[in-house]
DNA sequence: ACTGGCACTCGCCGCCGCCGAGTGCCAGGA
DNA sequence: TCCTGGCACTCGGCGGCGGCGAGTGCCAGT
């Protein structure tokens, strides 16, 4: 059974309304704040209809309607268009722009940005390590048996690590590393590394071996394979907005969730596309998020996608100004990093 | 009028009853619970003194008496021994250090670990640039006006800067450069070194001014003035527990409080003496942090004291215990840092 | 196909009275 | 002087009650 036209008006107008005030919405009210250009006994009646369909529901008999994760889906998909972003917020992402001083800082100016803008939780993925290239390879003597690796991505990323070496190594020895590993290393992407790690250590010198395999070691186990996945959080003070009436009362969950990578990481885990993402409260499928809504998309240079971003709120949020926040930012996001 | 031993023997039992039920505890209660000798009718005499001195106070009239952050104060101070951790805690912390690849690793761990042990939020400041000493500084040349600085502390922070040069650099110059500001900043702290740079631009022969003159800004705008206090977090879920009895229903201003990196140095302004500090409610200075009490402590090799730690939670928290523990931990962290 | 009218439902709110935990006070006893 | 048992009192919490009103579903009429 499709729903006409007027019904999709409703539901919108549904939506719109309790986004906006967060009280159940009734007929009444519905004709007085849009001109739907009908009576509230018809709006009941389609009322009636959606509610069969599970778009909206009651919370108890004599209230007015709220919408379910099925009307909000129909909503974000065939109901609202991409509110543009006002003057103001334009502002706002273009002076977060200015005076970063590196990834670090752009990460965190990101996010703090992106939670202001949408008033709700900022999740901001660091550029992915295996999406990213190496741009240099370090090598620094701490100690004789020592040497800290550094590792610069054409992402900005600069990652440490120490490595013990089994003997000690003199000054010439590091520098043939250095050149040896950044001639092979240099220019390739993260996940095209292993092959050539392997192939690095296998024709090494006997004199050089045992270092270069200490550093191989290193390399592959902490660098590539736990690629070690970051993330910058902000606006978690925006959950207890609402006095908890979202999120079914208790911030527990949320926060908990919040707190464990592993599961922000599986958020980001499928913006690979570099299409934006809505998942809205029953679709998330993590158990802990089942009562809000992740907005995520990827970013990048250009259309690659080297890191995720998105936000987090409840399911009653205003998806078109949301939805324009997010894209925009990871635009601007994406630029910078291009231009750089 | 001093108080005699038995009220505050009285104030003790009352502290320790609220925090384990957090309910407020009347008379009858209290010789159940605790052998204290005395009938009822005493202690209650007891407790109007006790309640005309401000250490106690009842919710409501016939309601059971709840202490004050005054009160609190007291217990802290004279009634409450350091409760010895648990043999779970002590293998808790144990386990914690082993596996730990470099200092974020350590970090992030503490900050868990110290949430975990105390149920509550943990605040873990980086190891303070300003107390570090420079270990090495690294230049690596990204294109030809561009070089990345490297500085490597030894507390282990690794900290990273682009730095512009005014014109093209050759490789003989960079050796150049970065051999020079080994020589003269390596091993000095970092508090020390605004003037070495100063008099390091100025007997820089002229071909190398420029870069050195650049490299110079670099180091003392962004790694000494500007010495960035990282910090790492964890446990904010513990907030929600008690269901928001505790922070007078809102965790909103907390949660705020939190995500202010100014607010939470603060917190550790005054850690440098390396004792152990309490502040309890009202005895915050930050405003929004007057519904909740904060334990917090310098960590560092041996006696030195590198940076601060601590965990925050409702007045209402058990102090001996978070006592002990954010006491261990930083004892931890230290021995860890010092056999590093 | 829409509308006005109408009876009905039910959550919210304020009111009331009971219960009981807890208190303050007092007179008597060690 | 200090402690105790007894006693009257207070007041928050709880459950039941009734009225109000927003909102609904349905139906007959246009």
């Amino acid at each position: 059974m499709p729903l006409d036209d007027r019904k999709l008006d409703v539901l919108r107008a549904i939506v719109e309304d309790y986004v906006a005030t967060q009280e159940p919405v009734g007929s009444k009210a519905l004709v007085e704040r849009h001109h739907l250009g009908v009576s509230p006994a018809t709006v009941r009646n389609d009322m009636a209809v959606l509610e069969d369909e599970g778009y909206i529901r009651q919370p108890h008999t004599s209230a007015g309607r709220v919408p379910t994760d099925r009307g909000y889906r129909l909503f974000v998909d065939k109901l609202s268009r991409v509110k543009p972003l006002s003057p103001a917020e334009r502002r706002a992402i273009e002076r977060f722009l200015i005076g970063a001083v590196d990834l670090d800082d752009v990460v965190h100016r990101t996010v703090r940005l992106l939670a202001q803008l949408t008033r709700q939780v900022a999740i901001v993925q660091y550029p992915r390590l295996s999406r990213s290239s190496v741009r240099h390879l370090e090598l620094v003597p701490l100690s004789a048996t020592r040497l800290l690796l550094v590792m610069i991505t054409d992402t900005g990323r600069v990652e440490q690590r120490l490595v013990e070496l089994p003997g000690p190594l003199g000054a010439e020895a590091v520098t043939s590393l250095r050149r040896k590993i950044n001639e092979r290393l240099g220019g390739h992407r993260l996940v095209d590394t292993p092959p050539l790690v392997q192939a690095m250590v296998e024709e090494t010198a006997t004199p050089l071996r045992p270092a270069m395999t200490a550093l191989a070691t290193v390399l592959l186990e902490t660098l590539v394979e736990r690629s070690e996945e970051r993330m910058a959080l902000a606006g978690t003070a925006n959950l207890a907005r609402g006095g908890m009436l979202d999120f079914q009362g208790s911030l527990r969950p949320i926060l908990e969730a919040l707190e464990e990578e592993v599961i922000l990481l599986k958020l980001f885990g499928e913006v690979s596309g570099g299409t934006l993402n809505v998942r809205i409260g029953d679709e998330n499928e993590i158990e802990d998020l089942r009562s809000a809504s992740v907005v995520s998309t990827g970013y990048g240079p250009g259309t690659t996608v080297v890191g995720g971003m998105g936000v987090l709120g409840p399911t009653r949020m205003d998806y078109p100004s949301t939805i324009a926040s997010v894209r925009a930012v990871a635009r601007y996001l994406g630029d910078l990093l291009a231009q750089n």
